[in-house]
DNA sequence: TTCCTGTTTCGATGAATCTCAAATCAAGCT
DNA sequence: AGCTTGATTTGAGATTCATCGAAACAGGAA
């Protein structure tokens, strides 16, 4: 379920997307990008994807994240990834025993243009 | 309570804010950012900080969103108006009859500045 | 194959959230 | 004062969410 952001075009300056400082959304436009901000809202989530965005290669093993400083169970972790999975935030790949997330850069930098006021 | 946004120091390179992409938050950092996010995870709220962030004059009138194409009563959006002002995102002032609500474009582009890893 | 470790899914519970109707507050007007 | 309009707050109902323990699944090693 690797949804993309519905990046909107600008009708004014073709430069990238549009803010929300330039037009106001509708009700179609604005649910994906609700469930994006959504699946931010959360401290653990927030620091999860810290940690996957700031981890060297690009990438990171799920056993860095439980084994981390987080008070809660591999069970909850593992909830809050598929969350984050979900909303298209973070992509996920097993390789032998182990599973491995990477952060979805453009989205990131979607949501961060819809931000910007430019 | 306008809560100011925590902009991180960025030990390595110094332009801006610390994103997430160059280190890890911890849980005291995540806290308030999450509390943003969520505040933005919400249709009907993205829709109305779009409305006011895209108003002419940086500002609107209360009376020019409830009287709008949302499917939801007066007190809902007031609801919602109040979660964005506790977030920091916007702010509303009473002028005679009317209340005006603007954004805190400081706060949202220090959003997005954590969104866009760098 | 049988174990063992790591990860996800399932089921349940308590807390938080969304929405509305009714009541309350704020300001202007008669 | 009393009345009207606009906006918020309060209280209640229904839904959603976060978290856990237990169970199930995936892959490697003995």
């Amino acid at each position: 379920m690797s949804k993309q952001l519905p990046v909107l075009e600008s009708p004014t300056a073709g430069s990238c997307c549009a803010p929300i400082a330039e037009e106001a959304l509708d009700a179609v436009q604005a649910a994906p990008l609700a469930q994006q901000f959504k699946a931010l809202g959360d401290p653990i989530r927030l620091r999860l994807l810290s940690r996957i965005t700031a981890a060297p290669g690009g990438e990171i093993c799920v056993c860095d994240l439980t084994g981390g400083d987080f008070q809660v169970t591999p069970p909850t972790i593992s909830h809050h990834l598929k969350i984050l999975r979900e909303a298209g935030l973070i992509t996920g790949e097993r390789r032998g025993t182990w599973v491995y997330y990477r952060p979805v850069t453009d989205v990131l930098k979607g949501l961060s243009g819809i931000l910007a006021g430019q």
